[in-house]
DNA sequence: AATGCGGGGCC
DNA sequence: GGCCCAGCATT
């Protein structure tokens, strides 16, 4: 029996985690949002930072934005945070602060999707309902051999269907946090512990050695380069920030002046017909997983500030208050420590 | 159905 | 250098 294995597994080897202590939908909530393309490794201080800055969701809805990125600086996906707290605002204001507690109702709000709202329902709410996730399209496509293209509406629907039949109706909560831990640690996209596995005499991919081959995806990868100038306008203890707006990468966090160019550029301020010093330059490659950033840092003294309606006239000293993308962070912490 | 959205760890 | 991670929103 599937589920009763993962269970017995899981109960002798899972991860001690701290959102594993609760039932509280707001804690449950926060994690599962951190978690969401995101290693435990990785968002585990985030987490715990996050409950600690936001202990509530009233404590978030009455948070700024800019609060709210300040505490997801360097985790990346950035919409996550901003539709937390867009979410948490609603909640608090017009359903009366009370969480939502059904799936129906989960999966309406902003940055939750089926995912998420299986995964507060079951595990907050006692609501049968079968999370899927990576981890799951991994385990399952690989125990149950389902061989389609899992980005295809063909691919989701035989996960679906066959994990709402795999759902034990009493054990939910334990069976669905089991199968994804069992993914985690055993079922791991490369190199399976497939001699510890505790359904391996069941399981396709190893009886067919396609353990590598599962899940089925197909997907092409266009990655562009683009080449970002920031100017780092100083003058006396002031720089200049602004705030990215655009529908675009980093979307409303903060940024030195930011040039775009087609290609590498030597001079940033005849383009910008400025007079300054150039103090220093730092090229940076920065990657995403769409994109690779060719980044130049051009650090100019300059006898008066530039003006603009967008621009921010700050204390260095503040810089640390306002959220920024980890390479302008990886710049300033190198070269722009005050003290 | 396809695309955009971060950063990091692993091979 | 590619792949993937407790996905979601938008087009």
């Amino acid at each position: 029996m599937f589920a009763v294995s993962l269970i017995s597994w899981y109960k002798k080897n899972y991860r001690k985690l701290p959102w594993r202590n609760t039932n509280e939908p707001y804690i449950i909530w926060v994690s599962e949002i951190i978690l969401q393309q995101t290693r435990v490794d990785q968002g585990l201080p985030y987490f715990k930072n996050f409950i600690e800055r936001f202990p509530s969701l009233a404590s978030l809805a009455k948070s700024t934005e800019e609060e709210v990125l300040n505490q997801w600086q360097g985790l990346g996906y950035y919409s996550r945070a901003r539709n937390m707290h867009y979410t948490a605002k609603y909640i608090f204001t017009h359903l009366d602060g009370v969480f939502p507690n059904e799936y129906n109702e989960l999966i309406k709000l902003k940055g939750i999707g089926d995912y998420t709202a299986s995964a507060i329902a079951s595990f907050s709410f006692n609501e049968p309902k079968a999370v899927i996730d990576g981890n799951v399209y991994r385990v399952l496509s690989r125990v149950f051999g389902i061989l389609n293209d899992i980005n295809s509406k063909e691919g989701k629907n035989r996960i679906k269907n066959l994990a709402d039949s795999l759902l034990p109706k009493n054990e939910h909560t334990t069976y669905n946090q089991a199968i994804m831990e069992f993914g985690a640690l055993i079922c791991t996209p490369k190199a399976p512990k497939c001699e510890t596995c505790v359904v391996t005499d069941i399981c396709y991919a190893k009886e067919k050695g396609k353990q590598l081959s599962l899940p089925l995806k197909i997907k092409k990868v266009n990655t562009k380069t683009r080449y970002f100038n920031f100017l780092i306008f100083q003058l006396n203890d002031f720089i200049v920030v602004e705030k990215r707006t655009d529908k675009d990468i980093w979307q409303h966090l903060y940024q030195f002046p930011l040039i775009e160019t087609s290609k590498e550029i030597e001079d940033p301020l005849a383009l910008k017909k400025l007079n300054g010093d150039i103090i220093n330059l730092k090229k940076v490659k920065h990657l995403l997983t769409h994109q690779v950033i060719m980044a130049s840092f051009w650090h100019i003294s300059i006898q008066t500030l530039p003006e603009k309606k967008s621009y921010l006239k700050i204390p260095l000293s503040d810089l640390h208050k306002y959220p920024v993308p980890k390479i302008v962070e990886n710049y300033a912490k190198e070269y722009l420590t005050i003290n």
